[in-house]
RNA sequence: GGCGCGGUAGUUCAGUUGGUUAGAAUGCCGGCCUGUCACGCCGGAGGUCGUGGGUUCAAGUCCCAUCCGCGUCGCCA
């Protein structure tokens, strides 16, 4: 038994024909014992003329090594560091013991010491040890190196154990293993695809699924009960900080003959025990798990992913402000967000309010009741006739900021949500951040009037139940019941602000989904070319059936307290969807073009 | 595609109002050092200041263009 670097114990025979031991197993209890080790030469301190330490380190840990003759420091001093090193000697207690390292009771006095792999370079692109502060371009080139840093490795190991824990919790759950094809039909719908060129149908191309939204719709018209895969996920989108430039991965889940609530309770039995276990913060919420519904999150929170850390919640200021005499107030949406015990100064207030309008895109104004009572700072000259008014609709009490947003409800909403978020990350009294706190974001609208098309299209995707089915849909094309009040079975699981994966019940009924259709001014003919497979399936009876697909990555980012997603992705490409280290996308030879007839066209810039 | 920040030694950065030979730390090379663990001390080498053009007696610094990186908005059923 040995540890591996984040605690979790392994049983298992780790001697391979280069070592006895890792670099992170010798003890006390080995002192005496021959051993052989295998590891990259992370340093060497010469303290001596006949006196030296080097430090080996592999996947599990370092271990010192103690040179004590002129010929061994000598012998260390002429490998480069990072070069490959095995060494036979003998564990000893150290005279002076390094209480920080798990080997730091020990070392090994070496016999014989070899090169295995010999680092030709005596000037790395970035210290090692040091990598998470080198520029990320040089990092993502040299990778190899940046995951040799126990500091980074960490994250990947992490990963790796978070997706054993979801696979066999999700087996436990009776949920069955399926991979679906990766070379597909492009989609219609949605992002835009990865093509790749058919060299026996010229002039054809498969996509790479950006997700396998079909296939596992059609696992259940094809009788199986409970799906799952982490699935790759192709999407031809620009990246963000949270957010991979062409593939992720997902952990894909589909039920039949279930519903809404079948689905939540899957994932509120599976997810708090891995981030309890796995996660920076050790509470995480238990099921049943917040359920928000759309047009209360975007009211209370501006923001259908709020931060249940943040106990801050946006009110009504319409009538109360919008003819305060405040002129960009005049007509508009006024929303509120009221912050009890503020203690930032003018220029912090300065500074909050500049933020929200970069990210908002929508100007934030405020004011305070200061500590006598007096409405004071940003817009308050506006409110003096009315102040007892203002206080008494928001319940001000003295020591009280108020940040304000103005405009369409939209946006004053978005504009609130971003001053929630922002004023909650700036005070630590109302943002209780160590924890998981988990919602369901419900009844999405099914419908929207599309901001360029100005006409009613769909607002996430139309393969989700419409609530209340065929009827509702018959009343709507009757004018009986506005599209846009037509809400879908449809969530999200939210946890801490980040958008953590999206779900439905489907539409498994060909006729409720061509209803569906018609209310966007499409027909069964549309429906049947968009989605021939999974039209034709459900023309041969299907069961009712709904799933979700947390998105791993994100999983992983929250659970490692990471900011960018790059930190949880062995292998990323940068912001530019290039692999530095492998040069892709690249250059290929005019004969592969030419069996896949293709000719390439002088590019445009 | 828009906006913001950045690009100076192998690496991380400083560089004033445009003014002498572009600095520091770290790494590298050499020397010293017998218990270090970010070892320490002394010395040395190391630069296309992203690229191109311009203004000027003089540009790392000012102007224009361009490339690259990151963030953000658009986009992501």
């Amino acid at each position: 038994m040995y540890i591996i670097p984040n605690g979790d114990d392994f049983v298992e025979n780790i001697k391979t024909a280069y070592r006895s031991h890792t670099c992170g197993e010798l003890r006390m209890a080995q002192v005496g014992q021959s051993v052989t080790l295998a590891g990259f030469l992370e340093n060497f301190r010469e303290v001596g003329a006949g006196l030296g330490f080097a430090v080996l380190r592999d996947f599990y840990g370092t271990t010192q090594v103690v040179c004590e003759t002129e010929e061994m420091v000598k012998t260390f001093k002429a490998i480069n560091k990072e070069s490959t090193v095995q060494v036979t000697g003998t564990v000893r207690e150290r005279d002076s013991k390094n209480p920080k390292l798990p080997t730091g009771d020990i070392e090994v006095v070496p016999t014989a010491v070899a090169v295995l792999g010999k680092c030709r370079h005596n000037e790395l692109p970035f210290p090692v040890n040091r990598s998470r502060e080198a520029d990320e371009a040089a990092r993502l080139k040299y990778r190899y190196l940046d995951l040799r840093n126990p500091d980074v490795k960490k994250n990947i190991l992490l990963r790796a154990q978070v997706v054993a824990a979801l696979r066999a919790s999700m087996i436990d759950h009776g949920f069955l293993e399926i991979t679906t094809p990766i070379l597909t039909a492009s989609s219609p719908e949605g992002a835009r695809d990865y093509l790749v060129p058919s060299r026996k149908h010229p002039g054809k191309f498969y996509a790479l699924p950006q997700a396998p939204q079909q296939f596992k719709q059609l696992l259940m018209a094809s009788g199986f009960d409970k799906y799952f895969q982490i699935a790759p996920c192709f999407r031809d989108e620009d990246a963000r900080g949270d957010r991979s430039p062409g593939e992720f991965y997902q952990l894909d889940r589909e039920m039949a003959f279930a519903g809404q609530e079948d689905v939540f309770a899957v994932l509120e039995d599976v997810l708090p025990p891995v981030f309890a276990k796995y996660g920076a913060y050790d509470t995480a919420s238990s099921a049943p798990f917040v359920r928000i519904p759309y047009a209360e999150s975007m009211e209370k929170y501006g923001s259908d992913k709020p931060d249940l850390r943040i106990d801050l919640t946006v009110s009504d200021a319409t009538g109360l402000l919008s003819d305060c005499g405040f002129e960009p107030f005049a007509g508009n949406t006024v929303k509120a967000v009221v912050v009890s015990d503020f203690a930032g100064t003018r220029k912090q207030i300065d500074k909050l309010c500049a933020d929200v309008e970069v990210q908002a895109g929508n100007k934030a104004y405020w004011f305070r009741l200061d500590e006598n009572g007096e409405l004071v700072g940003g817009i308050s000259k506006f409110l003096q006739e009315k102040k007892e008014a203002v206080i008494d609709a928001l319940s001000l009490t003295p020591g009280c900021f108020v940040g304000l947003s103005a405009g369409k409800l939209g946006a004053a909403q978005k504009t609130a949500g971003v001053l929630v978020k922002t004023m909650g990350a700036f005070c630590p009294n109302h943002f209780k951040k160590e924890q998981y706190a988990f919602c369901w974001i419900v009844d999405f609208p099914m419908y929207e009037i599309g901001e360029e098309s100005g006409a009613l299209e769909f607002c996430h995707n139309p393969f989700s139940m419409p609530s209340g089915g065929l009827e509702v849909l018959k009343k709507a094309a009757n004018g009986a019941v506005d599209p846009l009040t037509i809400t879908a079975d449809q969530y999200d699981l939210v946890c801490n602000g980040v958008e953590l994966s999206s779900g439905a019940v489907r539409n498994h009924d060909p006729e409720i989904m061509v209803e569906a259709f018609q209310l966007v001014g499409l027909g069964e003919e549309d429906v049947k070319a968009k989605f021939p497979a999974m039209y034709n399936a459900f023309t041969y009876g299907a069961p009712p059936h709904a799933g979700i697909a947390p998105g791993v990555d994100r999983m992983v980012m929250l659970l490692a307290g990471e900011d960018s997603i790059r930190e949880i992705i062995p292998f990323p490409m940068n912001k530019n969807a290039q692999d530095l280290m492998m040069d892709a996308p690249g250059v290929v030879t005019q004969a592969q073009l030419d069996e896949l007839h293709i000719r390439v066209t002088e590019t445009e810039e």
